[in-house]
DNA sequence: AATGAATGAGTGTTCATTCAT
DNA sequence: GATGAATGAACACTCATTCAT
């Protein structure tokens, strides 16, 4: 498996930092060879083609985001709980990498629609972890009987993302993970109501 | 000024055409030129370059966006009135031109970050209405009094924002002014805990 | 006639100003204009195009320039004489015009080869004036009765030619003029031979 | 080093070939390239950018012309013999190869002042060589005492470049190597008197 | 497996010239 | 005669990908 190569984890890596300080256009694949310390040829015993580079970065960050919250919300007893330790940890990972967050809210949306496609299809594990977590507050009673499953989750989900988007904007001046609390605490109004 | 040269508007209604159908990055000058049916060069009589055709676009109909958004909360009495007349403008609005809710919620995100920071200050008009609304609320009691007005107002962007870009990732095929009750009703809930 | 109409020299003018200032390759048929006074296609009403512009400035320019220096060795009765009134006159006339200066020696060596043969043409005139000189002091023993004209007169425009070049691209920092006399002693010694 | 590379001289003098049979003007990169036998981004792997090729091609040519010149007046006791070897061996040289003469004489001339500045540059080794003669033929007396070495070195420069130039622009139809001998008495004259 | 030299398709912008008013 | 808005041809350079070694 491509994993267990160890120059595949260290292009992606590579391609995370030179996204991060060169920006998305300036990526040139080029560049990631020199910073991942193999010849521009490499890459292609790797990755199919630059977008798969991009992709694959995706699926390997995202994924370990998507198992690393479910650890922390496994044993949480309700949903309200959970919700709490999904924004915590959402905001708390992006906080500790600095090139990641800026790769994924601002660097990675200027991709093209087919690579923002492939992106949203690797969303969707984490978008099912917020639905778990919507449909045990409605069953539990936590959260609204008339709570449209799909509005509550753009909500959580536009929520977080406009969050940390700002953050990055503004040069990750301020302390993200601060701001869980509150943003838990309008989430959960929207979903009680 | 410019407005009234009939071939400002033109060119602009154009490229709104010609991202949508072609995506931002076949989104060509000679494309647009021809769309619009002048020359290459007449592009240029109008706009300084490129990107400058780009945030013309954006200021001329997020302008007209923000204006209208005025229009319809000015004669309501409360906030909720408010938000929930922003929220079906909205939604309105990007239903009724298919073509620019494509190249706002799509093919725009993916200009360069010296782009979207200009479309950024084209945005804060937009942000301001809300914050109005915000305030309003808070200090006439309908919304808590511990509200944070700019996670308040990320999440109500975001969630509109997260809410249209599904609806047009997902071929728009479902009535997106249907739900702006229900989004509304979440927001709601959201500012009033 | 072209040179009653007084656009006519307005623009010859003002060509010789922007190409100055600006360099031939920024010399722009706008801008001539521009300096001018006129709209950009009055222009066309006086010269067929741009290329015609340039070859007129030179035949205005150098037609002048052939008939002083024709007014200055009339009185002469050596070719020495004569020679050392051309030089003068050559350096003078370029010393006095700064921009002229710039226009002939530098800038308009950029145009293309057909512009230069034309050019060349225009200063057959003042090449004929050089062979008269030359011709007179053979005749009447001042010059060697070997000397080749041709040879000699290249040695005599080259060496007027380079040393007004030199100077122009000193930013004329020192007094061309007092060159005259060495420059003089130099090509005399040169045809005495 | 660069030279040793094959493809860069072979684009170099492509790019002579090209600009003497199409003329400054019309010698795209592309051209260049498919006269070299490489890729167009080839070209960019050994110059930086069109500009790069030309002050290259200068320095190449020109840097060998001062080399040869400098062998044959080697082994030379008078300034006057000296003198003679380096007219005869520049008008031998650029009789040689008359797409040379042509890039050099006429169509590198078109370049703008930034590129004809760095060519001054390298000129300037050709200049240190005529004023080395000079010195030497005041110091052993040869020379005038009170010869002007900007001046002479004006002169002799001037003249040999008109010479060329004047033979290039009759097309070669003329042996130039011919005319070195009366060219030589008629400078030597200049710098005896 | 690893290399890196070579490839070549693709596009924003300028500006001399025209012509309807 | 004078205008100036409109035209459209033309070209240097980048960079993802290949393939001989």
């Amino acid at each position: 498996m491509k994993k267990n190569k160890p120059k595949y984890m260290q292009i992606i890596d590579a391609a995370v930092v030179v996204i991060a300080e060169n920006g998305y256009h300036s990526a040139q694949v080029s560049k990631i060879a020199k910073q991942a310390g193999v010849a521009d040829g490499t890459i292609y015993l790797y990755f199919k083609n630059k977008e798969d580079i991009l992709i694959s970065l995706f699926q390997e960050k995202m994924g370990n985001f998507v198992e690393k919250i479910e650890e922390k919300i496994a044993g949480k007893d309700t949903a309200a709980e959970k919700l709490l330790m999904m924004v915590e940890a959402h905001f708390r990972m992006l906080s500790k990498d600095r090139h990641l967050a800026i790769v994924t809210q601002l660097e990675l949306r200027q991709s093209n629609k087919d690579l923002r496609l492939k992106i949203n299809e690797v969303l969707k594990g984490y978008l099912k972890v917020i639905d778990d977590i919507l449909i045990e507050g409605k069953e539990n009673g936590e959260f609204s009987s008339t709570l449209d499953i799909r509005l509550a989750r753009q909500m959580i989900f536009g929520t977080m993302d406009e969050t940390v988007t700002s953050w990055v904007m503004n040069e990750q001046k301020y302390d993200l993970t601060a701001l869980s609390s509150s943003v838990h605490h309008l989430l959960l109004n929207g979903c009680k109501g």
